[in-house]
DNA sequence: CGGTCGATTGAGGTAACTCAAGTGCGGTGG
DNA sequence: CCACCGCACTTGAGTTACCTCAATCGACCG
């Protein structure tokens, strides 16, 4: 195994011209990376490989719309994504879909097709992208004789998991509004990860998607992007959001009852400084509630009283 | 690295005395098991291996209620259940508790704590386990030598993230109703599996924790047990469960409304043939109710009639 | 400039939650 | 042995968070 090129065309890839100056970051437009370069896009601590120049992945670019790989599909290739904005999915028995990801730069797609041979999910482009390549197998036999790489596939498949175990636990535990606020700071970090702005940037997926992917209907993440506009957590404009209190959203549990919010009063006593409207909105968080799920053991201790405006439920 | 045997004891790890005769099924009462054994619990096409005889795991015991390990707790270990009952939890910042699954014989355990090195999971033993290190260090350093044991490795966390995938899949678009149903399905085919009656077992968990692994109070989950008890389609004990009509519940969408389940007639003058209770219940499934999420390209076609009696919602 | 698609908003319904009894079982101590 | 207690479970009644259905509006596109 002295292959030091990883070439082999997907059949059914896109047709895109093979020119130069793609999208993305690729220097002089080149349409292969290696392996440092791969290493640097997932966050995995640097690798210094002897002659990891000669390691080339080929990428491939898709258009939005466009799918990376359908449900059943022969799985070979695992996908880095290296500019763009993706949504993998479920389809179930009714062609019902469910969003599980929103990949973007620097996440893995792919890493289910491993178990069975074949895909589980449907990768799909919502946005214009820049993908690569990554032939499993070869990939595999690589990280035998180069340990870092062997590292870097346990430490993303592992990463995915906690991933989706955060995502167990989210649609497991929390209302709503929480949900929404959590996609949001999310969304903000990897934005801010990727050099973008954390404060104001695009949704590229629909009310639609962001709901499937929360568990929610699209009228409901409506409704809540509206709310916490209203109350001054964030602006909303069509697909583009501003995030104007990050830390409120991060902790947010509930918001104060509708009818609570225009006039100030609420319900009781509380609330002797901090005037603002977002201010009073980043009260309405830490509650002790107890949620659905309770630790039998671990006693509920109250929080501290600075934090619990709105929090009596 | 020649060594072939693993020991290295636990730090931690529960006083057992390390006499014969242990639960499970290891032969004349061994602590350790080789690579074939270990690939046969987890179901993985059988490896032979020149000289796996000598590659030995060591064994674990723990007694129920014991912590496997914590949340933040540093990694180094996999596990595998070789038998007994667990469950994986999440903790969030007020100390309730999220259920993430329920390991049981030929599940791995400890995946998550690879990425960041500590374990993002705590493992408890619901009942008294057996379980297999596996020191994922050495474990990965055998794997290029031996490529059955590392196609094992991504096979497995590969797995693992598909059973994920769906469980989000189903938490984000399915009833409660369906989400117990497919519970007690996916419990009845893990319990054939593993040789026992999938007719007829016990839960090894409370009310409590099945309504956190399915995002659901435990009154909402005893209600939806007591339902089916009441239409036929199981039988309920405390936590003896009898499943009566298997094909019913894994495709239970919903049930009909209570008020129709004691007099037969329902809405509408459907069913005329097929009388039994059971029978009634079973037909209460494939609807073409376009969930909270519905395909915006395939277009959902009806269910057949046959099976849509109770369908029309 | 219509047509389509996505987003917003309202009104009403309901599935699931919350709170609250009440039951049964298993263990412990008198 | 039985009384007592704690815990898991069941069941009921009332509440509500979220869904469903529907109308409207704006943006984009051929």
């Amino acid at each position: 195994m002295q292959s030091t090129q990883i070439t082999e065309f997907r059949p059914g890839a896109p047709a895109v011209p093979p020119s130069g100056l793609e999208a993305g970051r690729q220097r002089q437009g080149r349409l292969w990376s290696n392996l440092k370069e791969v290493c640097e896009l997932l966050h995995i601590p640097p690798v210094n490989l002897a002659h990891s120049e000669e390691l080339l992945f080929q990428h491939v670019q898709f258009k939005t719309g466009q799918r990376i790989h359908t449900i059943g599909q022969p799985f070979d290739m695992l996908y880095i994504v290296n500019s763009g904005f993706l949504k993998t999915v479920l389809i179930d028995e009714f062609g019902n879909e469910q969003v599980l990801s929103f990949p973007m730069k620097g996440d893995m797609m792919g890493v289910d097709g491993i178990h069975t041979r074949h895909y589980s999910s449907e990768a799909v482009a919502l946005s214009d992208c820049d993908l690569i390549l990554l032939p499993f197998r070869k990939l595999a036999a690589l990280g035998r004789v180069h340990i870092e790489l062997e590292n870097m596939m346990y430490g993303v498949m592992s990463r995915e998991l906690v991933r989706e175990q955060a995502m167990i636990g989210m649609l497991g535990a929390l209302s709503a509004e929480a949900r929404v606020a959590r996609f949001l700071v999310a969304l903000s970090d990897r934005f801010a990860q990727m050099g973008y702005s954390s404060k104001l940037f695009n949704l590229r997926m629909t009310r639609h998607e962001i709901g499937s992917y929360l568990g929610l209907t699209l009228e409901t993440v409506s409704r809540t992007l509206s709310a916490f506009n209203e109350v001054g957590l964030i602006s909303v404009d069509q697909r583009t959001i501003g995030i104007k209190d990050p830390d409120a959203l991060k902790n947010l549990r509930r918001l104060p009852p509708s009818r609570a919010r225009g006039r100030q009063p609420g319900a009781g006593r509380a609330k002797p400084a901090a005037a603002t409207a977002a201010a009073g909105a980043a009260a309405a968080l830490v509650a002790p509630i107890a949620g659905p799920v309770t630790a039998p053991a671990a006693p509920v201790q109250a929080a501290p009283a600075s934090q619990a405006l709105y929090a009596a439920v």
